[in-house]
RNA sequence: GUCCCUGUAGCUCAGCUGGACAGAGCGGCUGCCUUCUAAGCAGCGGGUCGAGGGUUCGAAUCCCUCCAGGGACUCCA
């Protein structure tokens, strides 16, 4: 990429300084490349001389001067300048910016493609909801947030496989379970309470029906754990169909679906364990299997079996990382989790550890959480009381194109406030529709290009030298950068802010810049412009799991 | 009590591993449709960047203390 070139011309305009003694010898800290917020500081601009003033013995403006001096320029770039106190800046010829034009359209629909991943493995693994009740909004932020960080990661050369992790067993199937088989004695008029720690949402009701309606009464001549032994097989799979169709409106779709019971029947169970035992970190004390992470650095240990025999949730989340690591052989695993998992993060480094990995091959990004509101009132979605908005239930009011752009327009980091009413009442404003909106003005473009047998294949970009269009030219090659640093970052909020961007400015340049006009070589050259805009913004629309629309 | 996240314009949020006058959307106020989509464009107004110290030529950004909101500290997941 053009910034890392112009990063390696400025480091040797140094050294070669430096060689002919124009510059004292100093230790070269990394040279970093930006983009001035300001136009007027041209397109890259480097405040290196600025750090190295103090090194150097000598002022930034003079060291500036030097480099400056001695820096061999790449064709892209017209021209380079110092400007107090010390930035070195650059700007781009227009000539070569139009060109970019055409290295857009043939690339098609792989421009924005990097190589940054040489086809490392990754494992993203993220939504991972207990099948024990519906998906509700926050849990629509982790899935938009995974799918559209998969999308970058694979525009960015890594072989992505994303996750669904099946809490299939422990203490909550249980409860779900015994939940079900109240509701569903209940259904068929026979006394039975919910378990006070048990699931009360009403979709258990429905769920029980559901299941009546297939399967009859057959489940009351069973004996009790039988029932609910089998009722958690049949709750736990519609649920699972449930949570499968609600990710499919957003758009989510996972590769791997995996069932943490088969950890057991599988064999990981054990020889994770086996690791750890061998390697000296498991004891065992006041009647349960501890993990010893309190020497690995955490603050106290961990159980892994509990007195009553049964495994914990951590004991099976070794086993899953174990088979991710060591079986499995990701090169890198991502976890997505919410924000009651961020204790969990120091204990499964530790675990790591403990297995001889590498503990940053593990990035675990927590997502914080959602509250949902309408106006001043707040919604509740807990699972296990009373009434709760679904996930499916906010994507119908909303649609699954303005959900995601809302979930992706914040930071993972910052707790965010879905606000339906909003969500709805901007919708004539929405940003959403904004971008859209923008290529559908395209697409209309496209048409009447068409409608009138405008052959614009041999136009000649040379003739986009006005500022609207180089302006939107700039900020077009703006987009491998754009996925480099969301892959890098693993910080996808980026994306809604440039496509917004983008829109803004295509949006001015069709004010000002009449595409299909009298002058056929401009229009040509226009139209030519106007479907590199088309390619990049379905590109980012399309990272960001939304749709493209031709007409709005 | 310990740990994690957050605190930037009236509201919702960006601010790229310290940089050149602090940005966007929404809301408010002005203008702009006989030509490719006005779900648009152009402009105005609006901020002691939670508070106080410190490091630095330079801090919204890094360090410390404090304040406020959220979360985690279960033989729950």
């Amino acid at each position: 990429m053009l910034r890392q070139e112009l990063a390696r011309c400025l480091q040797q305009a140094v050294l070669k300084a430096q060689q002919e003694g124009a510059l004292a010898a100093a230790a070269l800290p990394e040279v970093l490349i930006e983009h001035p917020q300001n136009p007027e500081h041209g397109d890259f601009a480097s405040g290196f001389p600025l750090r190295m003033a103090r090194a150097m013995r000598m002022s930034p403006l003079a060291i500036a001067e030097k480099v400056s001096q001695h820096i061999v320029l790449p064709p892209q770039v017209d021209k380079v300048w110092v400007a107090p106190p010390g930035f070195i800046n650059f700007t781009l010829r227009e000539d070569w910016l139009s060109t970019e034009v055409e290295s857009i359209l043939a690339a098609g629909e792989a421009y924005g493609n990097i190589d940054l991943g040489k086809s490392k493995r990754v494992q993203l693994e993220f939504v991972s909801v207990n099948p024990t009740g519906p998906l509700h909004v926050g849990h629509g932020r982790g899935a938009v947030l995974g799918s559209t960080l998969a999308n970058v990661l694979t525009a960015s050369g890594y072989a992505v496989e994303k996750e669904y992790y099946i809490n299939d067993m422990g203490t909550q199937i249980t409860n779900f379970a015994r939940s079900l088989y109240a509701r569903y004695q209940q259904c068929l008029s026979k006394e039975a309470a919910v378990p006070p720690d048990g699931y009360h949402g009403n979709y258990i009701i429905d769920l029980a029906n559901e299941i009546i309606q297939e399967q009859g009464d057959r489940f009351l001549s069973l004996p009790n754990g039988e029932a609910v032994s089998q009722l958690a097989e049949v709750g736990v799979a519609k649920m699972l169909q449930t949570i499968k169709h609600d990710l499919k409106l957003l758009d989510v779709v996972f590769d791997v679906w995996f069932s943490e019971r088969s950890l057991y029947r599988g064999g990981q169970y054990d020889r994770a364990m086996e690791l750890l035992q061998s390697a000296g970190y498991v004891v065992q004390k006041a009647n349960a299997t501890w993990f010893e992470s309190s020497s690995l650095g955490e603050d106290k240990d961990n159980v892994l079996v509990r007195g009553d025999g049964s495994p914990t949730y951590f004991a099976s989340d070794i086993a899953y990382h174990y088979n991710k690591f060591l079986e499995r052989k990701f090169d890198e695993v991502i976890d997505i989790w919410g924000a009651d998992h961020q204790g969990h993060v120091p204990r499964m480094k530790a675990v790591l550890k403990a297995l001889q990995c590498d503990p940053e091959q593990l990035k675990v990004i927590i997502c914080q959480l959602v509250t949902l509101r309408r106006g001043e009132e707040i919604v509740k979605v807990s699972k296990r009381s009373g009434d709760i908005i679904t996930l499916q239930e906010v994507i119908e009011e909303v649609g699954p194109d303005p959900c995601r752009f809302i979930f992706l327009s914040r930071s993972a980091d910052s707790q965010m406030d879905f606000d339906m009413e909003l969500a709805k009442k901007q919708s004539a404003d929405n940003p959403v529709y904004y971008v859209q909106y923008a290529h559908a003005r395209i697409a209309s473009i496209l048409r009447l290009a068409k409608q009138r047998e405008i052959d614009y294949s041999q136009g000649d970009v040379s003739l986009l030298t006005s500022e609207p269009e180089s302006t939107l030219i700039r900020r077009l090659i703006l987009l491998p950068e754009i996925v480099e640093r969301v892959a890098f970052s693993l910080e996808p909020h980026h994306l809604p802010y440039y496509a917004q961007d983008l829109a803004t400015v295509f949006h001015s340049f069709y004010k000002q810049c009449r595409v299909v006009s009298e002058d056929e070589a401009l229009t040509r050259a226009r139209l030519k412009l106007v479907k590199a805009s088309q390619l990049v913004l379905a590109k980012v629309l399309r990272l960001m799991g939304m749709s493209a629309p031709e007409k709005m």
